[in-house]
DNA sequence: AAGTGGTCTAGACCACTTC
DNA sequence: AAGTGGTCTAGACCACTTC
């Protein structure tokens, strides 16, 4: 375990206990060194954590105070970043709930001019195209539009696209998905959605465009996901 | 100009002029250390700010490797995460769009139980409730429903309400806005919104459900934003 | 003037990847 | 074994806030 995330824990820990109160100064730098034994660099480093959770603030010159956060938003922190990136099986996982997926369609095309812009590749390239349906239990709650590049997600299977593409990219290329650029807006659903997400035409989705980067700066992925308005919400913490 | 944020310019505006290319691995550390005349440290805190801007990827053990990203998205950099925090207003500063706002109440009230647990305020507080409509251009482009508890932004007035409130928090009570924490749905206007917004009724709307702190740690803003879905995106930067 | 957090260094040691 | 980036230290110096 490493020290800077030691004292992350700690100090955490101590906010959700009361230990530290909200809006309550924290100890100043000098003495967290003393108590936790390391240096002032890994104090800042593990209050940064804080910061980027949304547990803390700092202020050069007057100190670092607990934000006024209620208990149940500090553990687990406020929304699961870590798993922004798992895709839909990841997100499911451990929650008991049945993932399932209907796959409207699987095929290899020749890249249209936006796809390949969006996919940095040349527009006669050959992509993957796949449109799904994501279920959990039973109830359809997302709809994708992907394309890949067939060089770089090569031997992609029927059987591969009825569950995680993720899971064959990671465990079957031993590729990483390492960060994903989105933009998000409203949209309603055309006259297919409607019958594949099963819902009513009066119900908005929530847009998701995603560009997918893998561990080496490949691009990997371009999706368009539309999610059921009211079965889904995206978590984001902005600090100055 | 602080050393790592010279060391990070020089390099986004290497990648933009395509000295380095998308793919191509970036020098390692102890070059850049030399080239730049300084230590690891600087650079590597230089080369993460690449990393969240989404432009570069660091593995460890094998060095760190531009993105596949087109160089529109270069700069500026993928979203301008400065103006997140902006406010409408900011958000719209030096673009030459004229901005506007219909103030449809401006109240003070006392909190509800679902506005005093997000204000973190007892249910009796006194709290403002303020309704208005944001225009660009005469074009409404967003309705907020805000709440401010009264004992942390004293002394709003209708004036301030009809421009910017974040414009009297920072110059006249000079107070600094510190973070969101924010949560992002796809919805349907009411019949009220309607009117208000301007739109039909099969318009969606994008709904920023959100809590605003100061730079001191103290909650001081809870409101709900619903945008015209077809004249706003989210962007968002996920990194593993 | 005293106290806060921020930047930066030189260097030790470590975890991981590649060959 | 060699090369990559990551962690951590002790300490100098700095920017900013508070008194």
């Amino acid at each position: 375990m490493l020290k800077y995330e030691m004292v992350a824990r700690d100090i955490q820990s101590k906010i959700s206990r009361g230990e530290y109160r909200p809006n309550e100064q924290l100890p100043v730098m000098s003495d967290l060194c003393e108590t936790y034994g390391v240096s002032k660099i890994t104090i800042k480093k593990a209050m940064d954590m804080l910061v980027s959770r949304g547990l803390i603030i700092k202020r050069r010159g007057s100190g670092s105070f607990v934000k006024n956060i209620a208990v149940e938003e500090i553990n687990p922190p406020l929304q699961d970043m870590s798993r922004q990136l798992a895709g839909f099986t990841g997100e499911y996982l451990d929650t008991g709930v049945e993932v399932s997926t209907i796959v409207h369609e699987f095929s290899v095309i020749q890249a249209t001019p936006k796809v390949a812009g969006r996919l940095r590749v040349r527009p006669e390239d050959f992509v993957y195209y796949i449109c799904r349906t994501r279920c959990a239990d039973g109830v359809p709650q997302e709809i994708e539009y992907t394309y890949m590049p067939i060089s770089v997600v090569p031997g992609l299977s029927y059987e591969d696209v009825q569950g995680s593409i993720y899971g064959y990219i990671e465990r079957t290329l031993g590729l990483k998905v390492y960060s994903a650029h989105r933009s998000i807006r409203a949209v309603m659903p055309t006259a297919e959605e409607l019958t594949r997400l099963k819902v009513g035409r009066d119900v908005p989705l929530l847009e998701i465009d995603q560009v997918v980067y893998l561990e080496d700066g490949r691009l990997f992925e371009y999706s368009i996901c539309r999610h059921v308005g009211d079965r889904f919400t995206f978590f984001s913490i902005s600090t100055n």
